[in-house]
DNA sequence: ATGAAAGCGCTAACAC
DNA sequence: GTGTTAGCGCTTTCAT
């Protein structure tokens, strides 16, 4: 099977190929039967245009790229990637382009060279890398290149990469204030260290400010993103001697490991202790207890990351605009706070 | 910022722009002296070729569709498709292609379309169709098509279109005597109707042929793919008045919809019914009680499908062959049943 | 309103 | 070994 071109198409309808391009890209001074013909012959042969033809005539991308950041294989089954990536694909198809996805591995920033061959081969026109986690030195790397970049759920300290985010730090005032107003006075909070990026550091200080400011006890106990780490945290933070009444969890996740720990300790929750997560995965409500937790907006913050993104590659960003875009955040009450 | 193009390291190497593109595709016959001159200017020059001239030239496709069906937004938040995602995008990469994804959503087979269109511009060369409720008719579209097409998780029944799937009448029947070794006579299966796809039929199939094998009461509970749905599906068990002392969810969502059920009403489980799932996806450790359930290696799976469309592309598919791939199942023995 | 010519960046086929 | 010619399928001048 052959398919057909564009002569083809202009040979089936007795016209010049250039007549058919014209009335494929709609421009204007076709007569009425002639572009009946065309379009006819179009559907005679089953034409299609060539893809990788009009990008290199046109040197345009119509591609963009979804890259996702793990530096450990666990991140890859973070639930909340899915919808993130529905989102981005609706969004890029709804203005005409297509999405590409890699997934980026390792520490050193060499990972980045097979991103980089393909901007260069002009395979697509930007990226949005999504990950709380992607190193500084990554995004150096990256605004150094000059490859557009969003980043997704993950701020520039430098300042210079555009991001999506939500308001980690009201989130967390939001959450502290809640646990205080429901009698708690000793809280500790489960987050990643400073390596880890800045929604860790963000999470991190929103909460440290907001319980100085409610003038309760307060610590933090380090451990990566996931159920595991949640359940290790909650384990140390209960066996350690000096109990904290509530356990703040960095993301749903970690929450569901923490409510795991409490149950096989034979710790009641809420009663003993109080428990809450952030982000609002599906999971949440079918833990046990169903979790309290903080809803991020992640398929509008997806559909915004796109649109800032084309408003770069199109040209229409807003010159002055801030870096980061921070969405809102809310709270969802549900039984373990 | 002009790119460099292949005249331009030509120039600066001072040899013929074909010289430059025999050095990149390692043909014999070129001095060392000059590969190295040429080597040196893409390297001042940080020359990329321009993947759209090659693949138009060459009228070779290095992309392979990733497109994910669901009809229902909660389709997407499954979180066994990251890491299908994963394994794929690493299958392909190291075989020197790179992943578009799509996303294929409502009723009729017009949403194909678009999928149709890119195909046919040569945008990409095959597709792996992710979904257990992929419909027959969407099927046939395809097949009629001759886009080179693997489905996941999902067999045709035409026996037309290949695919990767698991051994669900296996795994059913391994579930239900296990469920009967520990005493359990009066099975429920919760599971989607028949226009929910083969992966359903072929879980209910055997469950029922196991089930009366065993000479156990049972019966069906239908509902779709979610935890919403096992959650209702059990209430509706529960409250019926007959009840069951074992409950098989079609799935880990559904299992753990159950559970929440289960909790809600003061239902004891194991002891005073039994719950299973069906996948083992990270959660399936944290719910309470944990998820007793039948692990599907759907990294190996994924590995799998993106060799097989390989093989159809690259023309190595063994002619004979089975249409569909079925992998093997584990019982993942934990606390619910 | 339509046709002819040129060329996007690359590689395959042949000359030298 | 290296250079020259031709053309993949399309769109953008420019003539007619």
């Amino acid at each position: 099977m052959t398919r057909a071109t564009l002569r083809d198409v202009a040979a089936q309808a007795g016209v010049s190929h250039q007549t058919v391009s014209n009335v494929l890209n709609d421009h204007p001074s076709i007569r009425p039967a002639t572009r009946e013909r065309v379009l006819a012959a179009i559907r005679d042969l089953d034409y299609h245009p060539n893809a990788a033809a009009k990008a290199l005539r046109e040197s345009r991308v119509t591609t963009l790229c979804c890259a996702f950041y793990g530096h450990a294989a666990d991140d890859i089954s973070d639930p909340y990637r899915n919808l993130v990536q529905s989102a981005f694909i609706a969004e890029a198809n709804a203005r005409g382009y297509s999405i590409t996805t890699a997934m980026l591995q390792g520490e050193r920033p060499e990972g980045l060279g097979a991103l980089r061959t393909a901007y260069m081969g002009r395979s697509f026109g930007g990226v949005v890398v999504v990950s709380t986690t992607l190193p500084v030195e990554w995004m150096r790397t990256l605004a150094g290149w000059g490859i557009p970049t969003v980043l997704f759920d993950r701020a520039d300290p430098d300042g210079v990469l555009p991001s999506v985010t939500a308001d980690y730090v009201g989130g967390m005032t939001e959450l502290v204030a809640y646990h205080v107003s429901r009698g708690r006075r000793d809280l500790a909070l489960v987050i990643p260290g400073d390596d880890f990026g800045s929604s860790a550091v963000l999470r991190r200080e929103g909460f440290l400010a907001a319980a100085r400011a409610q003038g309760v006890r307060h610590r933090i106990e380090a451990g990566p993103w996931t159920a595991e780490a949640g359940e290790l945290a909650f384990r140390r933070l209960w066996t350690g001697g000096d109990r904290p009444d509530a356990v703040l969890c960095g993301n749903d996740r970690m929450g569901a490991g923490a409510l795991y720990a409490a149950r096989q300790l034979g710790v009641r929750v809420p009663e003993e202790v109080a428990v809450s997560g952030f982000d609002d995965f599906e999971f949440a409500r079918y833990t046990a207890p169903s979790l309290t937790t903080l809803h991020l907006p992640h398929g509008e913050m997806a559909r915004l990351a796109v649109r800032r993104l084309l408003g770069r590659l199109e040209g229409q960003g807003s010159p002055g605009e801030a870096p980061d875009h921070r969405l809102p955040v809310t709270l969802v009450q549900r039984e373990s706070a």
